[in-house]
DNA sequence: CCTTAGTCCTGCATGC
DNA sequence: TGCATGCAGGACTAAG
């Protein structure tokens, strides 16, 4: 599933070559992609250029030179590609901005994500909490006391901290030597302390192996992270923990399962 | 406040 | 071999 690291290698590979490129045309394969289902998104966008792509959260936001803006969402199995016109769309692409000889294309199996219209006036900060990497510890300390649910639990929710998902927020963690039922506020200083650099660390190194592909994930070059080599706990359930060897362990905490290691953890 | 369960959806692994 | 079933989960909603 695409979250900090991989939305940032994908806005990374899209961008630089697409500064300034005109949308020359769209092609819309399922409306139901778009929110609001109002929006004429091919209205909005052919003829326009694009003014820059960036990323918050787990969002890839657009803006167009006119001033508006959208974000694409790639939820669970969401990617977005760019490739050559002449190249076959693969299966499940539902958008397609024609550039030059080239063309952006999202494609989504699960359509868990979507793309979604802000216009001039909304904002992708919507929602979402501040950026993991450009948190101050004494910032995360501050969120953390404010809610006694299960540290996993509030590392996921995007309002809190936006980018995590359930890959780094385990990683993240096991890196940090916390239990993830742990409630948010009972956390030490020290232990705050070592999620704070945690978290940052494996969201740094997981950016220099360009994310983690387990099936999904590709960049928009198509091509696949390697960072799920390097994980420590996460869908290692029953391995054993590459620090002490006792065996990882599986709990489902928010619906979620979160992988850990029961002696690393406290 | 919190949690759980359900919803959306498809592909893949499993089991009979 | 082929079918049915279960599971994965990001974000949201409803219920308890």
């Amino acid at each position: 599933m695409p979250e900090l690291p991989e939305v940032e290698t994908i806005v990374r590979t899209l961008w630089p070559r697409l500064a300034g490129r005109k949308i020359q045309g769209v092609s819309l394969r399922r409306a139901d992609v778009i929110f609001p289902d109002r929006v004429n998104l091919a209205g909005m966008l052919v003829g326009r250029s694009l003014a820059d792509i960036r990323r918050r959260g787990k969002k890839i936001v657009f803006a167009l030179t006119d001033g508006n803006r959208f974000y694409i969402h790639l939820g669970m199995t969401g990617r977005l590609s760019l490739q050559l016109a002449h190249t076959p769309p693969a299966p499940h692409t539902h958008l397609i901005l024609r550039l030059d000889g080239r063309e952006i294309r999202f494609s989504d199996p699960r359509r868990f994500g979507g793309v979604f219209w802000l216009g001039k006036n909304g904002s992708a900060d919507e929602g979402l909490g501040p950026e993991p990497l450009k948190m101050r510890r004494t910032q995360l300390a501050r969120l953390l006391r404010r809610t006694t649910r299960a540290i996993k639990s509030a590392l996921l929710d995007q309002s809190l901290i936006a980018g995590l998902g359930n890959i780094y927020a385990d990683e993240s963690l096991f890196a940090a030597g916390i239990h993830p039922s742990m409630p948010a506020n009972k956390l030490s200083a020290r232990q705050i302390a070592r999620l704070s650099r945690g978290m940052k660390q494996v969201l740094r190194r997981a950016l220099r192996h360009r994310g983690s592909t387990l099936r999904d994930y590709r960049d928009a070059d198509g091509n696949a992270g390697d960072f799920q080599k390097l994980h420590r706990v996460y869908r290692r359930a029953g391995m054993p923990c590459v620090v002490c060897k006792t065996a990882v362990r599986r709990i489902v905490i928010s619906g979620r399962s979160t992988h850990f290691c029961p002696k690393c953890q406290t």
